[in-house]
DNA sequence: TTGCTGGCTTAGTAATGGCATAGCCAGCAA
DNA sequence: TTGCTGGCTATGCCATTACTAAGCCAGCAA
């Protein structure tokens, strides 16, 4: 079985170019961190709350506080203050846009350690609110194929 | 926009189980490094030689060779020797099935990444070697439907 | 037998990420 | 004015991850 990806044009060999700006390093520079993830699944949980994060990402306090700021400071939650009648300020975290789109990523992540480090397949599984089914993550080609690990290759992004 | 996924069952309120057999937790605990991601991406980009990893990725020999390692220990990898007629014998790093599975989680970062960190889209993609359309990952559920982010619950696993 | 190359390992050190414990402040409630 | 709660921050420490520089060994090639 082949796992690797073909290179196209200028990118054959793999020894004619580097990777210094490719953006699965950056991504890793933001959140590379295991707490960080774990802030960020929480955050997909529908966790808002700072002593929420702490607890139930089981990270300290003070990691928490680091961890939320810097999300913050990437644009990947927001702060924001708000308040019911008759009660103090609080703080939620939010995810923004940037935030949220990083999902396909927990969930292939999930997906993975549900097949391979979990004998029943994992404890929770994500279902399609519509039918009920189970989803996954698929790699897609604009044209709608299902593209197999074997059919892909890597090329000079056109836009550039 | 609504970015949490919905609860199910025994799942609501979030507050009511604890994630701790979580298994986006148990890959992190293989994959959290910077540098085990950057050694796994060289993998699928072809790189077989540890000389080759340490370069490419951009980390020291020794993080390379304890990465490498570990990525042994935990099944991603394969080490091989093997020896070309009147050279000496060499060692290849190969991915397996497991390390293999672990693909989509790292196209999904670098979309994510060509998305939001980079101005242009991205100095590389992935393109469907038949059709040439470029890849990208989607949640799908077993009947087929592409899934919004909104149409998501998280529901116990059936067949525990 | 000497050197060169590939594939590492060792040593020493700096930076980061993590923890536990404790404290601080705002703003209600009494 | 005292206490309680939520939402943090501060301190001190340990473990992990990372780096650079150097060394080691096997096995060809000369």
């Amino acid at each position: 079985m082949k796992h690797t990806v073909r290179m196209t044009g200028s990118l054959d060999p793999r020894s004619s170019w580097e990777a210094s700006n490719c953006t699965i390093a950056k991504a890793l520079e933001i959140v590379s961190t295991r707490s960080a993830f774990l802030i960020l699944r929480e955050a997909f949980f529908g966790t808002t709350r700072f002593d929420d994060f702490a607890e139930r990402a089981r990270v300290s306090e003070p990691v928490a506080a680091s961890r939320l700021h810097e999300l913050v400071q990437e644009g990947m939650l927001e702060r924001e203050d708000y308040r019911e009648p008759g009660k103090r300020t609080r703080q939620h975290y939010r995810l923004t846009d940037k935030g949220a789109d990083l999902f396909p990523t927990l969930v292939a992540l999930m997906q993975w350690g549900n097949r391979w480090l979990d004998d029943h397949g994992g404890p929770v599984e994500l279902r399609h609110s519509d039918c009920g089914q189970p989803v996954e993550v698929q790699l897609t080609c604009a044209a709608g194929h299902r593209v197999g690990p074997d059919e892909l290759e890597l090329a000079v992004h056109h836009q550039r």
